[in-house]
RNA sequence: GCCGGUGUGGCGAAAUGGCAGACGCACAGGACUUAAAAUCCUGGGACCUUAAAAAGUCGUGUGGGUUCGAGUCCCACCACCGGCACCA
């Protein structure tokens, strides 16, 4: 690229301003009960120098978040700093506008590349992270980003994951109490049923709770009670281990949680993902999937965020219906002891359109119910359908695959009787296994009954009687749906529901019920590079393996050293070659999965509320403050006026969209655990989440190595500066929306730098600067042969100048309310190129443009800011800490206005009235002016309509 | 298939139901310069006329509707982007 020009000397006032930040602590945030140094500048605009207060005598809070990066070896892409820049704005407004402000970033540094590369090399993870968090910090501070960097956090720092391993044991140590709906300490678990009998027969297919109460225990040793106590226990566990099939990705070499498998693959290298059964740690989520739902409608995200967590918490509402197993009894094993099998369908009005049942080949009941005849087909099945992978599953969907059991079963309202078939349509994982299949109204059911000739029976009459009722699954009108006892005939969808679903209830055949998609969180994985569980397996006497948690104390639990990273031969993770850790001298064995890189990030904006406290995850008043519940005084208010709307949680949270059903609803789900338990005083951690889109690259497609079209920040940086860089990336258009990147179009902001440059400074002395600067590149010193433009005095500004800045604050302050960063800038483009016009450039006026212009370009501002100091002996506050200008309406107002004359709804002329003229004079100019007579000739006015100060409209006919 | 979003100049975009295209890019012409870069000034939706203009016609994905007036509100449709997808 041909060096054109520099604008202006960014290279040199950008990192001067970044050390002076550094240095002096600016962007400091003071907690609750903090003291605040004499010199620093919040402590100043607030007269809070010097002291020490607690939250009702601090500013209110204003706590702006962003999505922390993983610190991968490539460095920052563009994307990165249009979220951090959006954000930063904002940090810097509220600053202006009197807030205390929590604006923070850390690293969320566990995760794969690093592990793989020490497998690779030897090379420690934390030496491959250190590094590339060095580089991160580096690329994110040349960008001048106002962050606390006193609150940085790393989740790979065990003083950080400390207080992970906490949370997972508040987890293990306590229950989804059903009756309170919400996570209790386990220790209140017997207590609880206990104390209320209903509850514990509630409870009664346990053999703990029903030993216990029916004495079935006097024959067992202690011993023997103690287990099956413990096992009942640990079921209960939000934290607990599982046996069942989990998501296996044999090329990554570990399990996965639902949310990281899309399509059948890995999210993360797109690798395949098999169904393996393993020992696992869950936790359980699906508890809290009711809460999660509802509460979505307390927070202020986007629409389409809301509508992917409702998705895939998936509620649907219906019932489950048993259905009667047909036959001889007695060749059946015992496990069945109530002869039925309970499918769920959000169409019980349906229920007499069931013609056959399906139920998933891994059913419990299936080898019980096979007839001979039909064992091998059956067996066949199944192993046909466990051999195929997700992927194969989902992409053979087109055509459905199934086989006879031999089994009937009896459908409960009309006594028919239908074939019990198997097939990998139905998921062994959602509702109960098994469905009952109505053909006529499910267009699955109807596919597999067209294929296997199976009865289609119509039960729903369209709305429209011109519709095919052939695979119909709208509501309409019940038909052919009379039983001995209940009758739907004639009967609307939804009170058809409501009358079969009363009756099975009476009938003790069914219940109401609500099934949900979302699965339990599968919580460990086979890797080194993550936070170890702090749990410990034991024997019992009889040889029976337990776990226990490590007491608090012993946290943080770090991880072994090894020379290799690789999972043992024999398949174990790599934690288990490390056996001086594993093996403890009481013989118990340590758990040697780690947790997900998700753990970290569940809670890390918790921790930015009090980084430093090495006796909690954060200070009770910090969070308290922090989180909006204990509310700061008004800004720019000396009386001690609450802040009553506080916004409970974070104010506003800004980041991509790829976390839409992992990182937020993790973090919502840990948060309500931490509420429910009273850690936190929230139930929601993010009060307004803002998805910034995606950039493309310059051929409007996504960036990527292969297309050779990556945008490197750094280069950018080089070019035209951070000020720059931050502007367009702001400029390019909504914060919201996917935009293509456009270098021409950062020349265009980088030029608009200039002119603001030049607005300040007297380009004699930028000569005399770049002549200077070519024998002694890179001297700071340099800046200060740059003297202020001699247009620049301390003089009472015009009413025109006081209306162009004025106009320019109204639009700025406007748009940074509804995060129109692109127009604000545009408002701020046409005050330069008004003012650069100005003969006389009044000091009070251009300072106040400064304001407005520092959240954007800081560095720029900065410097100006400074050199405007010596214009006058007014001492001027530190820049970020000044306040925000306040807009005057008064000085917008018009002496004189220009008003659209329409004929027939077309615009015929546009005619100059006075400002304060009423609608019979703005009517009668309108009527003489010349243009408009020209259409009146020959007509009628038919009606005149006049918009008071804005426009005419004459109607003619 | 279902859900959500978006369609406006050559391009990124802007417009509480009231002058469509602010601001910027690219482009063209001019000033400054030996020349270039940078800077400054001017121009511009399309069409039709014209030496040039004025005047005129059309114009916000398509088709309808409401209204004195629609990019904006309503109905139907089309295209693109994102998400989910055998969830009974």
């Amino acid at each position: 690229m041909a060096s054109s020009r520099r604008q202006y000397p960014f290279h040199l006032i950008e990192p001067k301003w970044q050390q002076t930040w550094d240095k002096q602590q600016t962007f400091r945030a003071f907690n609750p009960g903090e003291p605040i140094p004499e010199n620093h500048p919040f402590g100043i605009r607030h007269n809070l120098a010097g002291k020490m207060v607690h939250a009702d005598s601090l500013p209110p809070k204003f706590y702006i978040l962003d999505m922390f990066p993983y610190p991968s070896g490539a460095g920052l892409h563009v994307g990165h700093p249009e979220g951090y820049t959006a954000t930063d704005i904002l940090a810097r407004y509220r600053r202006a506008r009197g807030f205390n402000v929590l604006h923070p970033m850390g690293w969320d540094a566990f995760g794969l590349p690093a592990e793989q590369y020490a497998i690779k090399t030897g090379q420690h993870p934390r030496k491959t992270t250190e590094a590339n968090v060095a580089n991160f910090t580096k690329q994110i501070k040349s960008l001048g980003f106002s962050y606390d960097w006193s609150r940085e956090v790393n989740t790979t720092d065990p003083k950080y994951f400390k207080w992970t391993q906490w949370i997972f044991l508040k987890l293990y140590n306590s229950y989804f109490d059903p009756e309170w709906k919400k996570a209790t300490p386990i220790d209140l678990l017997e207590d609880a049923l206990s104390e209320n009998p209903q509850r514990k027969s509630e409870w009664k297919n346990n053999a703990y709770l029903t030993g216990t109460r029916d004495g079935l225990f006097e024959n067992s040793t202690p011993e023997e009670r103690e287990q099956i106590r413990r096992e009942f226990i640990s079921k209960c566990r939000l934290a607990y281990v599982s046996e069942a099939p989990v998501n296996w990705c044999p090329e990554l070499g570990t399990v996965l949680a639902n949310e990281e498998v899309i399509d059948g693959k890995s999210e993360v290298g797109g690798f395949p993902v098999i169904r393996k059964p393993m020992r696992q740690w869950m936790l359980r989520i699906t508890a809290f999937a009711e809460r999660l739902l509802n509460d979505l409608d307390t927070i202020d995200w986007t629409q389409s965020l809301k509508e992917m967590q409702r998705n895939w918490i998936g509620r649907s509402e219906g019932a489950e219906v048993d259905f009667e197993i047909a036959g001889d009894r007695s060749t059946v094993a015992k496990i069945l002891v109530d002869w039925k099998i309970r499918v769920f369908t959000t169409r019980p009005d349906t229920l007499f359109g069931a013609t056959y049942m399906v139920l998933a080949p891994e059913h419990r009941f299936v080898p019980h119910i096979t007839t001979a005849e039909q064992k091998k087909a059956v067996e066949d099945y199944k192993t046909f359908a466990a051999g195929k992978s997700d992927l194969e599953r989902t992409e053979l969907a087109k055509e459905k695959t199934g086989v006879f059991t031999g089994a009937y079963a009896i459908n409960p309202v009309n006594g028919e009787k239908i074939p019990i078939w198997i097939a990998d349509y139905v998921l062994a994982s959602y509702g109960t296994g098994a469905i009952m299949a109505v053909p006529a109204h499910d267009t699955r059911d109807f596919e597999f009954a067209q294929k296997f000739n199976l009865p289609i029976l119509q039960v729903v009459q369209p709305t429209d009687p011109k519709t095919n009722w052939q695979g119909y699954t709208d509501d309409g009108i019940a038909v052919n749906s009379v039983g001995s006892e209940v009758s739907l005939n004639d009967l609307a969808t939804a009170e058809a529901k409501k009358k079969i679903t009363d009756w099975l209830e009476a009938k003790g055949l069914g219940k109401r019920t609500i099934n949900y998609k979302l699965r339990d969180w599968l919580f460990s994985r086979q890797r080194y590079w993550g936070e170890p569980f702090p749990i410990i397996w034991k024997k019992d006497a009889a040889g029976n393996l337990y776990h226990e948690a490590l007491p608090e104390s012993e946290l943080p639990l770090l991880p072994p050293k090894l020379d290799d990273y690789k999972p043992t031969p024999d398949g174990q993770p790599p934690l288990a070659r490390a056996k001086d850790w594993v093996n403890l001298p009481d013989g118990s064995m340590r758990e040697t999965n780690t947790m997900p890189q998700w753990a970290g990030s569940c809670w890390y904006y918790l921790r930015y509320l009090d980084a430093q406290n090495s006796g909690a995850f954060a200070g009770k008043e910090a969070e308290q403050y922090w989180m909006g519940v204990a509310s700061g005084l008004r800004p720019d208010s000396t009386k001690s006026a609450r802040n009553a709307d506080a916004i409970p949680g974070v104010d506003l949270y800004v980041g991509g969209t790829e976390h839409a059903v992992l990182h937020l609803l993790y973090a919502r789900f840990w948060h309500k655990v931490l509420f429910d338990l009273g850690y936190v005083s929230t139930p929601e951690p993010f009060f307004k989440l803002v998805n910034q889109g995606l950039i493309l690259g310059e051929d409007g497609q996504k960036m990527s190595k292969s297309r050779g079209n990556v945008v490197n920040p750094d280069d950018v940086l080089v070019e035209y500066g951070a000020d720059a860089f931050r502007l367009y990336e702001m400029f390019m258009g909504p914060l919201q929306d996917t935009k293509p990147w456009n270098t021409k179009g950062v020349e265009g902001v980088y030029r608009f730098l200039g002119r603001v440059w030049r607005l300040f400074v007297e380009e004699a002395s930028e000569t005399e600067f770049e002549q200077a600067e070519t024998t002694a590149p890179e001297n700071r010193e340099l800046l200060n042969l740059i003297k202020l433009n001699a247009a620049i005095k301390d003089v009472a500004p015009t009413p025109a100048q006081l209306k162009s800045l004025h106009a320019c604050i109204k639009k700025v302050s406007e748009d940074l309310e509804t995060l129109s960063f692109n127009t604000a800038i545009s408002a701020m483009m046409v005050f330069s190129n008004d003012a650069i016009k100005w003969d006389v450039r009044p000091v009070s006026v251009l300072r106040d443009f400064l304001i407005l212009l520092q959240p954007f370009a800081p560095h720029l501002a900065e410097e100006l800011w400074q050199k405007l100091s010596g214009i006058n002996a007014q001492p001027s506050p530190a820049l970020p800490y000044a306040p925000w200008p306040k807009f005057n309406p008064a000085l917008l107002v018009e002496t004189e206005m220009e008003i659209p004359v329409q004929v027939n709804g077309k615009l015929r002329d546009v005619i100059k009235v006075p400002a304060d003229i009423d609608n019979a004079a703005l009517e009668a100019q309108a009527k003489a002016s010349e243009k408009v007579q020209h259409f009146l000739a020959g007509k009628t006015i038919k009606k005149v309509i006049v918009v008071p100060k804005k426009m005419v409209n004459l109607i003619v006919g």
